[in-house]
DNA sequence: GCCAACGTTGGC
DNA sequence: GCCAACGTTGGC
C-alpha cells in the first residue's frame, strides 16, 4: 500500500465537494509526471487531499483509490477545459484513478506547518517551485501526517 | 494581481 | 536537438 498527495483548488473542487459526491474520477491532470504517478496507484492506496491556490494552502483530508487505470473522458470533450485534441480514443493519452472520500482532518495541516515539520527531500510539496499536482508520500511521513491531521 | 518556477511548444 | 517564447501553477 502506498501513500500519495493530490492537489485541488477548493474553489473548483474541495474536500467538501469530495465528501458530497462520495466518489469521483480524478480528472483534469495534464502533466506527464503527475500522470505517471496516477498510473502507479493501486486500489487501496491512500491519498492526502491538498488545497492549493487558497489561504492557507494545506492538507485537509484523506481519500482512497477505489479503481485503477481509468480513462479521463474530459480529454475527448471539446467543451472541457481539459480537452486534448491530440489524444485519440484508440490510444487515450490521459488515464487516472477513481477515488472515494475517507475523512476530513480535524486539524488541517497548513503549508507553513508542513514546511516546519518536513524538509523538502522528505516531502515534495514543500519544495520551492513545486508544481506537481500528484506526488508520492513516504509511509513514514504519511504516518506523521495522519497523526497531525487527526490530533 | 504579481511573479518565480518550470513544463511545453515550435522555429530553426 | 537546441532553446527562446509562451503558458500555467501556485504561493504570497
Amino acid at each position: 500500500m502506498h501513500y500519495w498527495l493530490m492537489k485541488s483548488e477548493p474553489d473548483v473542487f474541495g474536500i467538501d465537494d469530495m465528501q458530497a459526491v462520495g466518489e469521483d474520477v480524478w480528472d483534469g491532470v495534464r502533466n506527464y509526471q503527475a500522470r505517471n504517478f496516477l498510473r502507479e496507484m493501486k486500489q487501496g492506496d491512500l491519498a492526502f487531499f491538498y488545497h492549493s491556490s487558497t489561504r492557507p494552502p494545506g492538507i485537509v483530508g484523506l481519500v482512497e483509490v477505489v479503481a485503477e487505470d481509468i480513462v479521463d473522458d474530459t480529454q475527448f470533450d471539446p467543451d472541457s477545459p481539459y480537452h486534448d485534441p491530440r489524444s485519440s480514443p484508440d490510444n487515450p493519452r490521459w488515464r487516472t484513478v477513481r477515488v472515494a472520500y475517507r475523512e476530513t482532518f480535524r486539524h488541517p495541516i497548513t503549508l507553513d506547518a508542513l514546511k516546519a515539520t518536513f524538509s523538502p527531500d522528505k516531502l515534495l510539496v514543500v519544495r520551492k517551485g513545486n508544481r506537481l499536482s500528484v506526488m508520492p508520500v513516504a509511509a513514514k511521513v504519511a504516518k506523521r501526517l495522519l497523526q497531525m491531521g487527526r490530533a
